[in-house]
DNA sequence: GCATATTTTTAGGTTTAACTAAAAATACAT
DNA sequence: ATGTATTTTTAGTTAAACCTAAAAATATGC
């Protein structure tokens, strides 16, 4: 059994995992964490005594397939609670986030499956993240940042990169919500700056950074 | 803000305080919480810290008001916690509290009143008891244990002393839910055990253990 | 009212998860 | 390839929440 600590931290290495290719560094880990290097060096060993990760000193981490799992059971919860704030709470998309934390934690493999039926069985949360099944399975669509797509094409937002309430309401300003359907009409190559039309909503200017975090398909 | 640990510190502490009748002793709070006599001492004094109760070296505790509305946010997210899962993830009664125990620890107020409002506002939890408003105020209709009451009295069942599974399944088996009327038949001096008759569903009988649990209304 | 029993507190220890400061290992740069 | 910079680990500290053992205060019985 993972304590919250564990369970955050667990969390944080299989998304670095993703985005990285191999082994997750101290450093790296304590940036994502908010905690000091010496403080990951605690918490690894600590880790890899529960076999949820590998590692060898200097070397950074691993994460093991239970631990895997485990992260994906926590991430699972999360988003299934971010569900049920947004379609049943009616919460906006950028207030789930921090509340989901706390709620991901809560212990009980019933009460999750029975809420996940209370749902619906949702696929994604509502930034586009697809949701574990109880076995960790989960299939997701192919998406692209936003700032890679070129001039002309017209695509669809399917996801956010980051979940900051400050993105995702400056998002609802300019009427970008999961599912809008886009064409590019002018990208800047310097800045990255675009200007898109929002199918039958008028146009937008999107920064590069925002078009960074903007994840589409076509 | 208070931890996890002192919510449930000061929650047993409210619980106490209102069965019995003045200030609540170190061995009862140690007894409730299942902890060591020192490990309460400990406790007791981080809580008078932060001014949610006041206590005279080995002469017990006293709640304060300030005490009093912290418990009563905690009490208020577990009841709501609960009928959540009962009325709408179709919990059975005596599965849910061990899971609010956990979801009570929750810290959002506007969570709960998005629960609060999606449960449209529900008086009482699964177990008959009263949900405090965002004030911490409740109307608490009087409630008697069944043991009390005499031959020939009907009376209708509309909370239950204490949440454990087994007394809850116990109760399941023999049909008595929240708001089954009954008629006392019979009731003998020596061990309470008592022979009821569930209005249009037959007899069954009720030990003077369970009766001492039951609660009823006229 | 005094001895004994019970209750409560204190003193000191453990574990978890953080911290700072310093040492050790690794990486980089010319 | 050698010295410097960066990263990581170790050592020692802190705070929360528990523990045991022993001391102190209160309660009880005769």
């Amino acid at each position: 059994m993972l304590s919250f600590a564990e369970e955050n931290y667990l969390k944080a290495i299989y998304h670095l995992s993703l985005s990285g290719d191999q082994s997750v560094s101290t450093n790296a880990l304590s940036e994502e964490m908010k905690t000091k290097p010496a403080s990951v060096s605690d918490m690894i060993k600590k880790l890899a005594e529960k076999k949820v990760i590998s590692y060898q000193k200097y070397q950074g981490v691993n994460i093991s397939e239970k631990g895997k799992k485990e992260a994906l059971k926590v991430i699972r919860k999360h988003r299934l609670w971010e569900v049920f704030l947004v379609e049943k709470l009616k919460f906006n998309w950028d207030e789930v986030h921090e509340i989901a934390e706390q709620l991901e934690h809560i212990k009980s493999s019933l009460l999750t499956s029975k809420l996940d039926e209370f749902l619906g069985f949702p696929r994604i949360d509502p930034h586009g993240d697809p949701i574990p099944d109880e076995n960790g399975n989960f299939s997701d669509a192919p998406k692209y940042p936003l700032s890679e797509v070129e001039i002309g094409k017209q695509v669809t937002i399917v996801g956010v990169e980051n979940s900051d309430s400050e993105f995702l309401k400056h998002l609802d300003k300019i009427h970008i919500s999961l599912g809008t359907k886009i064409v590019i009409k002018d990208k800047n190559e310097f800045d990255g700056l675009m200007q898109v039309e929002l199918i039958g909503n008028g146009q937008v200017h999107i920064s590069g950074k925002v078009a960074d975090n903007l994840l589409v398909t076509e």
